[in-house]
DNA sequence: CACTGGCGTTATAGCTTCTAACTTTCATTA
DNA sequence: TAATGAAAGTTAGAAGCTATAACGCCAGTG
């Protein structure tokens, strides 16, 4: 990499830096060019050397995010023995408490006019995959219905074999659940319930652990 | 009411109207005040008369959002002896993909700055009374754990009495589950798993309904 | 029927994204 | 080391946004 190389894309990590300062700071409007610019000593249109515009930039914090996402559930599990899902659903929350606003971004209202590219949804997939890793033996046997058909062909086009029909809706049925806890803990619409959030979330956690123990 | 106040009232609702087709067209950022001026023929300063701000017309908007919600949900309960619960889950899901802007209005990523009022918190807790009117039976023995504490604390609080706390924490959990379910579909996160929504969809209402079968 | 208060207008400030044109800086290369 | 050319920063400005101020008109009210 050419040293200019290496300045532009020092430029371009301390801009989306200063990026995820303002979007925890001031939400999704913070993240201004001009807001952005000032930060880093320049002016708002030098951004644009950097950046095709803010959408891109925002575009790349989305991508950034998943990828940390994945990261994080992934290196939250491994290693753990005993209680892997719950290391793993753990680790989902505590990452969106830590960034709420950074947690919107990938699961609250889509940005207009955003579409995500393809290592985007890799990453997405990888964050699925993390979880679905975690999943339980499945000693029942097979039921044809066609969830479980359309289930299995879905299975088909992720990248992690071996999992049955009941296994993989295992895997959406906690993306869905953890995804609608946190989201809703985040926004804080839970707050007026005063129940302590960590137990709400532990029961859900039950609830999915023990999926396993009565046919579903 | 006075003529005036009666145009007056008009033309607050008309603007709030044309403001929830911007929504479903554009998003959030479709609605603005000079665009909804245009459309109503009337330039955009001239509905600083009828709304203190922008933020005044969103706050209105989900306010009517959520007693919308409550009504649907009422609907679609009453008069239905058998399956009242999925009666009510299912007329939630039809409302949010009817209008899924609207929908994230109200569980998407919180607007900035907004500040829910009394009534809209009176309108939410009567769309979470509606889908707790469909609980079943709690024959099991009451169990003592701070969950449960914390949950009976917030069933004192609402104005629905007579529920046990595991029947609360049913509404909870709903109430979670649905979001994260519909939130995910309505923001098309399930779409590239070609599963027909439908089904996984039920799928959650039947571990919901099945809550009571083994001990949770 | 007079009048006044509500309504709509235009002008403007200050913010936003983003483009164009111009200038400066500086790493690379001869 | 000095020259060069591309990268990067600047200012100016268009078009949009929210919001306020000042002004005129006219319809409902008294």
């Amino acid at each position: 990499m050419n040293r200019r190389e290496q300045y532009r894309e020092q430029t371009r990590q301390e801009a989306k830096r200063i990026a995820l300062e303002q979007l925890a700071e001031h939400g999704v409007p913070g993240i201004s060019v001009n807001a952005i610019g000032k930060r880093m000593g320049v002016t708002g249109p030098a951004l644009y050397r950097y950046f095709a515009n803010r959408d891109a930039l925002l575009t790349e914090l989305i991508s950034d995010a998943y990828h940390d996402l994945a990261e994080t559930l992934e290196a939250a599990i491994a290693g753990v023995r005993a209680g892997r899902f719950r290391a793993g659903a753990n680790a989902m929350r505590d990452w969106a408490k830590a960034a709420p606003h950074r947690y919107l971004l990938l699961f609250g209202t889509p940005i207009p006019g955003y579409e995500a590219p393809e290592h985007t949804l890799a990453a997405a997939s990888r964050a699925m995959v993390a979880l679905l890793s975690t999943v339980g033996e499945d000693h029942a046997k097979p039921r044809r219905s066609t969830l479980h058909r359309q289930v299995a062909a879905w299975g088909e086009r992720m990248d992690y074999p071996g999992l049955t029909p009941r296994q993989l809706h295992w895997g959406l049925a906690v993306w869905s659940r953890l995804h609608g806890y946190i989201s809703l803990e985040v926004a804080g619409q839970f707050a007026l319930t005063e129940i302590d959030p960590e137990l709400l979330y532990r029961a859900e956690l039950d609830a999915l652990a023990g999926w396993w123990d009565h046919d579903s």
